[in-house]
DNA sequence: CAATTCCGTTGATCCAGATCAAAAGAGGGG
DNA sequence: CCCCTCTTTTGATCTGGATCAACGGAATTG
């Protein structure tokens, strides 16, 4: 296994909130000791109920966290460059509550979850870093549960889709960053639904061909999907 | 309005995990600026959407965490003595993401968020005892989603009496400490569901007199339910 | 390029849970 | 103690979404 980060992924990690504010020296610290992998799609990453012995952090590629119980699994959601994730299990010591896999060729760079805690434990600047950052994971999962609480499975994907709008802002037309069957998935429902859902928002001007989604009248589409900032807005 | 906190509730608050390693002096400034009150029943304490002015610390009762969306309603959590809510809100300066409101007669604390950001931008201890904090709540809602996500309304029923059963522990018969239909709204169901489900679990020893819920043989309502450390273990 | 496999779609059917309606309890206040 | 209101329960019905089955199409492999 290479120990030691290449310095040329330093700026990309650094450029990270989370360590945006980190004495240098404790930051190449943390970095030597981590390391960076590239993966092929499918690999998986991390089990859920395995000790969480790195803090992930995702440089290319895509990731998909998901959980499973009696069978069943579940979507939670899809990580993508430049973050991190599980920090939560990093910082109580605490096991993986949800797996890990790649969904493309993706670059993770791993950080010793001891060494987080180490810095964590001694560089105020770094402690408050991952208040932030973990105030606002709390809140996106908080978000997301009001999500499937509240809505039906037809308004869940119309306002996926304005939120994905939003984001490649601007055009008419994008393409999906998920396959259809994790989309199904991480929404909530099953693949056939899902396919049935798009059809049901053909009324709403969105036309699907493959995976691109053309969104013809956005207006109409946010009056049925009624989105809502304490919901579906991100940023926040 | 009545500001300081009466000197009599500094032990209860100074317990808290949150604030167990911040200097005297420090937690001390932070009492004199809150206040303390006592809410009769079916107040609302906290709506969505407003700014956060206050961290909330509830010291007696029950209070309840809800959103809403599109004229529906759903209950996210309930809030016991003695610990914090909206703390995410709080540090991020955001707005609530859910409303809160008592279910029975609540004393409870009002810090001003203001002042915890100061404390938590300058003393070290309180930022990593927020960490860990936020680091519980998040996992318990990624639990919650798992839950959501993953088993039937009658499996999370069956969950959530063990669970309750496992806190009030021994004993086989205990109190629903909830309104049925609130459980109802907090497990994703309705109320008359609710009813049935109750009846679906007659089959395990489940038996149910007004707000008494017996739990006749242990093992076999396990069995069903299938409890996981990954969604119904608390502590982790 | 044929064979295979996996994904997405479509149709038919089924089922968990929602909705609607109404009765039965359970407080709570005058 | 009675009246009013709200919760819970029960029954009947409806429906969103799951499941089952089958097929077309895209990508993958030999």
């Amino acid at each position: 296994m290479f120990v030691g980060m290449p310095e040329s992924d330093y700026p990309d990690v650094r450029g990270l909130h989370l360590f945006a504010d980190m004495a240098d020296t404790r930051f190449e610290e943390l970095m030597r000791g981590s390391y960076v992998q590239n993966f092929p799609p499918q690999v998986d990453l991390i089990t859920e109920g395995d000790p969480s012995d790195f803090l992930h952090i995702i440089l290319s590629g895509t990731v998909a966290l998901s959980s499973s119980w009696n069978g069943r699994e579940t979507v939670m959601a899809t990580v993508r460059p430049i973050s991190t994730f599980i920090l939560a299990a990093t910082i109580k010591d605490a096991p993986y509550l949800m797996s890990a896999k790649t969904l493309k060729k993706s670059r993770v760079a791993l950080i010793p979850s001891q060494d987080v805690r180490n810095v964590f434990a001694t560089d105020h600047g770094f402690a408050r870093a991952i208040v932030t950052e973990l105030a606002q994971c709390y809140r996106s999962v908080v978000k997301a549960q009001k999500d499937l609480k509240l809505r039906t499975s037809l308004e869940r994907l119309a306002n996926y889709l304005l939120r994905q709008h939003n984001r490649l802002d601007g055009a008419t037309t994008f393409e999906l960053t998920l396959e259809k069957r994790r989309l199904a998935s991480f929404l909530g429902m099953t693949p056939e639904n899902l396919s049935r859902a798009f059809k049901g928002l053909q009324a709403y001007g969105v036309e699907v061909r493959g995976n691109t989604i053309a969104i013809n009248d956005r207006d109409d589409l946010a009056k049925f999907a009624k989105p809502s900032a304490l919901i579906d807005d991100f940023s926040s």
